[in-house]
DNA sequence: GCTAACGTTGAACATAAGTTCAACGTCAAG
DNA sequence: CTTGACGTTGAACTTATGTTCAACGTTAGC
């Protein structure tokens, strides 16, 4: 299968299959006399799977440790550490998205809630004091890999994407 | 006020304060003879404003067009838009994590839930096809500014950080 | 044998939000 | 008057995930 093959089948751009290969992502490619790469069938199941595995919060570089070069054989435990390490990471995002969430909600009605005789300077500074005085929260998080909802994502949707990249630009 | 003195009330690093006033983001400064910046005690609280805005999900570009010169007067209508649509994006990416983490914890215990009369080869070629095949849901979020949980969250707590940065490099 | 479509490469560019560096100027204390 | 802390600048670097481009080679169909 040739490179234009693949995208066609995966709905990656030839550009893209190129890079994952130069990071060392996707190693089952050979060349014919003439240069052009070459790939097996499992090519395409192994791009879904990297799609896949980056949709759910896996930095390449993870997905790069994690998959085995026999799709048969992988690392039973470290993909299950790596699993379940991501649902933590993905909890303890949503444990700060919940806090931004009120955090805004809060603020929203703060504004709102300006006393019938207060001039909007007043509440502005009313609003501010309230702000920056708001409980230092440490909520950072700790785990190094949080990457979901990358520009890849709102770019492009893989699974439903145009077959031939759109003409435009 | 000189820009040590509030990079230490700030708990930001000079080249941040810098930063920000090199994209327009900061405008409060002005110049000693010496070509030292010059800041009022106010700045103190603008950029409390933009690290705790930054921290709610706001990229420092849109920072910039809701931020106003004078903090007693802010564009009421922008604001109430920027917070309300903010919230929506928060929405949408909790739904996508939510997803996501259903994703996993079903990968997880399909991976688990291996017959006992399979081999791993075996096993792995039915999650494998499981998870290519899983519905093609496009959860493309079209909202164009989910910036929560950038690196600087994880590399520094601005609120509860070090005054001084911290030595390490 | 021409042309269009496809393939190759390396390098540069893009994004966001900064940091780091070198080379230099200023200031306050001892 | 020297030393150390602080200030200035512009440019280059960082991370992650690619895209775009120019210049060139190959192939398939007509």
């Amino acid at each position: 299968m040739k490179i234009g093959d693949l995208a066609r089948k995966t709905g990656l751009a030839t550009s893209k299959i190129r890079f994952y290969e130069r990071i060392g992502l996707l190693k089952t490619v050979d060349r014919r006399p003439n240069g052009y790469r070459t790939y097996p069938p499992q090519a395409v199941m192994i791009l879904g799977l990297i799609t896949t595995a980056q949709r759910a919060g896996f930095a390449l570089d993870e997905i790069r440790v994690l998959l085995p070069s026999d799709l048969a054989h992988w690392d039973h435990t470290a993909l299950m550490d790596a699993l379940t390490r991501k649902v933590a990471d993905i909890e303890a995002l949503q444990a700060r998205l919940a806090q931004s969430k009120i955090h805004l909600l809060h603020l929203i009605e703060d504004i709102q809630a300006r006393p019938a005789d207060m001039d909007c300077a007043t509440n502005a500074h009313r609003v501010l004091t309230n702000i920056i005085t708001e409980p230092p929260e440490d909520l950072t998080v700790t785990s190094d890999d949080i990457r979901l909802l990358d520009k890849t994502d709102r770019r492009q949707s893989v699974n439903s994407g145009p077959r031939k990249k759109a003409a435009l630009p």
